[in-house]
DNA sequence: AGTTAGCACTTGATGCTTTTGAGTGCTAAA
DNA sequence: TTTAGCACTCAAAAGCATCAAGTGCTAACT
């Protein structure tokens, strides 16, 4: 897109078809590609040493390295990057596929929790990768405090957030309660919670309430609970992935040590966070693994933020291994989120069938 | 419990204490058990000779397997079930794990899905395997509707479900609301869509509702929309796995091929509804996997149901290999499910330290 | 009777060497 | 500048001997 960016010097024509022809091969093998396959299988018009010493110097510039002497060539990270900006044809999904991302869609408007989720389910089913779907954190606070009694020993904290949100937390207690005590306790949050953070809430604050409550003190203590967890969870962000085992199927994880390494990075939800809100949120991003990155070095993920009025509110992405069908995941990833950011911000569904 | 089940003969107390060791020990380490370990480490006083035809015998009767003539022997499932129970020693809680229990118990009181998947985590730490949080698909009715004005646009239907919980929806519509509407919206409802489910509700109804709310009519719609939103959303139930990855830590599951099946088992998430369908709904259950059910027959799966008022709301559990912990899981996963059954059905929470 | 020492036997695991074959880099010729 | 040819490298596979754990059985012992 960007033009000729030049990563480890400018490349001829020739060596940049030959990356391209042994970056598809592998992607599709999985297996190191060597020269003599370029001359059969890829349509390369020039003799296996040709390609040989284009090689050797492709993998001096650093596209391409070899796993051990006698092997084929497979590719850097670098050499990956360089595909994906400037060498790989774009996918056109098929009719079949759009089908499908429409209908989904579809049937999801309204609830933008599921929708999200739902994306990320056809996704993996479509890529036949791990698909990845996070709901950013947004920062709220409660606007106002309001309640209602539901028997003795509950009531209802109801708490409209800093967003157009109500949030409802049942609030339980040992002793009993009436309207009196609860609405009194409500007043108290009214006073000091509004616009409050979960890091605010010190331990005076908790003290203050008490002794204003009395002999209902003990009211306090679970009803700052509730706030705390409403207040807390809208902060916790999550993300979630569909369709794990599929990285089973792929042979740069058939080690358990490395299913250890990429399981246990699947467990940290904050770095996938941390790429989300280190990334353009105008378009696909796009992290290739290599060995000084935290991310485990034969894997990828790709992914695309949903904006609304310009804040991100979550992001869709494919999570798999380097060596990954970019083309069709992009496209796909692509195009789910354009429809979604137009569903969001109340555009009509376009039909199926246009491009 | 149930005194002495005979499995496939009845047992000596020689014989019994055998086995046990040998159980004990292969949970221990994972192995094969010969002759000679029961000697020297477990204290089995009689020869190495005198334990191999002991041994011999419980092969014969279906008890104990040998992976190959010269291995140890490993318990069958067979031997599993009646380690499990006749033979197992039952776990004491440490006060640790109490304490952490009961912590994790009070902070969450009231809010029946997250305890269940806290208690869930917690579990996944306590035994390092992996657990099960389900919830139930109850045919949940409304128990008694009210509401909560917000603003002229929006209210909050508030649902006493038929459990013991609270659910709320807030309801947007584009007429003017005022209390007076609201209120006999809600009285409505609750004359015509209590203790009902889904599917009852017709069209009739609808219209019924609407006429009597006169001018206020367009409120109707969207109210019904969310009272069915909340039940409907009740009875899609749902299963969710902690710390899958501590699967990898076991040998049982260090072959790729062993990983992909217990993983595509886990994806069945209808299978563990099935199971918790049929299971006893108040005691804990035991799955051990062989080679005929469709379970992966080198694993296990411990749950206990959750019950209000006998009906299940849904259980926790815990997933790992068939040589597992049992006595450490069954007490943990018992004591929660007793604690939380106590929470659901009102009791209070009893202090940490009692047994 | 029940128990045990002793021993031959089986068999996966371990470690070694050999073979194989894919793929390279280099040289010399076209 | 390209290519044919060839010697070289090295991981993976195959073959093989050795090891050690654990068994089952027999014969002796209490």
């Amino acid at each position: 897109m960007s033009g000729e960016l030049i990563y480890g010097g400018p490349l001829s024509e020739r060596k940049k078809r030959i990356l391209r022809s042994i970056i598809d091969a592998h992607i599709a093998m999985g297996e190191p590609i060597g020269s003599k396959y370029l001359v059969t299988s890829a349509e390369i018009p020039f003799s296996s040493a040709t390609i040989r010493n284009e090689m050797a110097e492709l993998t001096e510039m650093g596209y391409l390295e070899q796993p051990h002497t006698s092997a084929g060539r497979v590719p850097t990270q670098l050499g990956y990057r360089f595909y994906v900006d400037s060498l790989m044809e774009s996918y056109k999904l098929t009719a079949t596929e759009i089908v499908a991302l429409n209908n989904m869609l579809k049937s999801k408007i309204g609830e933008l929790d599921t929708i999200i989720q739902s994306a990320s389910k056809l996704v993996a089913n479509l890529t036949n990768y791990t698909s990845v779907a996070i709901k950013a954190s947004e920062r709220e606070t409660v606007r106002a405090f309001s309640h209602m009694v539901l028997d003795e020993h509950n009531f209802l904290m109801v708490m409209k957030m800093s967003g157009e949100n109500v949030k409802t937390k049942q609030v339980h207690t040992d002793i009993v309660l009436d309207e009196n005590n609860v609405s009194r306790l409500m007043s108290l949050f009214n006073a000091y919670c509004v616009g409050v953070t979960p890091e605010d809430i010190t331990y005076a604050t908790i003290v203050k309430m008490e002794s204003a409550m009395g002999s209902a003190a003990a009211l306090v203590n679970p009803a700052v609970k509730a706030f705390y967890d409403a207040v807390a969870t809208s902060t916790d962000s999550n993300v979630r992935f569909e369709g794990v085992n599929k990285l089973l199927e792929y042979p740069e994880f058939s080690s358990v040590d490395q299913l250890k390494r990429v399981f246990s990075m699947i467990e940290n939800k904050e770095d996938f966070l941390d790429m989300l809100s280190n990334s353009d949120r105008n378009k696909i991003n796009v992290f290739i693994g290599d060995e000084e990155s935290r991310f485990a070095s034969n894997s990828a993920f790709i992914f695309r933020p949903l904006t609304v009025d310009g804040k991100v509110i979550g992001a869709i992405g494919v999570f798999g291994p380097s060596r990954m069908d970019y083309s069709k995941v992009i496209s796909t990833v692509e195009y789910l989120t354009q429809k979604i950011t137009g569903i969001i911000e109340g555009r009509a569904l376009p039909e199926p069938g246009e491009e």
